[in-house]
DNA sequence: TGCAAACTTTCAACGGATGAAAAACTAAAA
DNA sequence: TTTTAGTTTTTCATCCGTTGAAAGTTTGCA
């Protein structure tokens, strides 16, 4: 496991991510260049792409381990979990799971929150992300509920859930709300969607 | 209305983005440099900038158009028609209204389709699209039925609605299904999502 | 110690995007 | 028709993110 080779790899990429973080809290995703976030990690600019595929993906850095969470939770269910049943579970990890990652501190997350939710082009690439890991998780749960949930069914009941989550997490955030506030607007927006929408309006 | 400046304008408009098209189909998107498409419209590289905000856009240049139909959709409703009807309604107009904007030709839809769904800068951009006009959407029902209607449930609604049938629509597409087997998936979606999940699994 | 593999730096280049000033054009007034 | 004022386009210069290639450095191992 160790090797001097690896140590600094990790070491290097730490050092990147909390560059980074630190010139976009003092001085905003747009206005830090990649120059400036490589001198401040003292690597060449170009070695901060053999690290992260764009600027964007410093953001996005734990994307993968949360994915693998809940292919996990899908795999490990009971054989008789029902489907809103084991939605819920992976909904109620994933935005508990939110603040902080194994890897990383959990103080950074509120920042790297606040910035995927308002930097366009953060969150641009937050849907598309979340986009395909719907799409990844819809083809598992039509796996593990082999016979019982057609390709089309999983994919509406994954859309609806998440899109109804995350649709009433960001009115929350916008109209100003607490983050306590916006995780209680994703509670009743999945109750909602488990109820169908027959019972509104 | 007339006038040769504004003639002109729509004149240079078209060829931009029937030069984009053109060249996309051609060469593909990534391929195509912004140089390429101006000098095919007979503009400098510089203008194309004063029509469109980015290259991207001009693949996305009826947005505008189609969210007011949206919109016009809400504020013309029956004062008695359910929610779940009016939503039914829109998502109906939008699916079948991506037939062809009034400006502009039915026949470069499907391309436009086609590199929206699968070049991953499109992909981002049109999600991101999607997700304000949901938004937008939201909060034009929290108004509409005002009192029935809280901004978390318009919001749950909405994401819930889209949702299921955007991911319904893309996994059939990824698939490899047709059109109408993309269509068919998005009008199941919609169903289970007015019936809720605990019908499901 | 010395060699091969892995990693970093330097250098050059490309494409998208933006600001500013010069140039070309249009729509009116004189 | 000529002048003039306003609008649009071009040209030019520049910035930033991203990528390829070649040269230089470090690490792991024989």
């Amino acid at each position: 496991m160790a090797g001097i080779r690896e140590r600094k790899k990790q070491r290097t990429r730490r050092a990147l991510i909390e560059a980074a973080l630190r010139l976009f809290a003092e001085k905003g995703y747009e206005e830090t260049t990649l120059a400036e976030i490589a001198a401040e990690a003292d690597v060449s600019t170009r070695t901060f792409f053999s690290y992260f595929a764009s600027k964007e993906d410093v953001i996005f850095h734990d994307m993968e381990s949360r994915m693998e969470r809940t292919t996990a939770a899908v795999r490990d269910r009971a054989p008789d979990e029902p489907l809103p049943d084991l939605l819920t579970r992976i909904a109620r990890d994933a935005l508990a799971h939110a603040a902080g990652d194994e890897n990383y501190a959990v103080e950074e997350t509120p920042l790297r929150i606040r910035l995927m939710m308002t930097v366009p082009a953060l969150q641009a690439r937050a849907l598309h992300l979340l986009y395909t890991s719907q799409l990844q998780l819809a083809r598992a749960l039509h796996e593990s509920y082999r016979g019982r949930l057609s390709p089309v069914e999983a994919a509406a009941a994954v859309g609806a859930f998440a899109g109804a989550a995350k649709l009433a997490v960001m009115a929350s955030v916008e109209r100003g709300e607490s983050m306590d506030q916006a995780l209680d607007a994703a509670m009743v927006a999945t109750e909602i969607t488990l109820r169908g929408l027959r019972s509104l309006g």
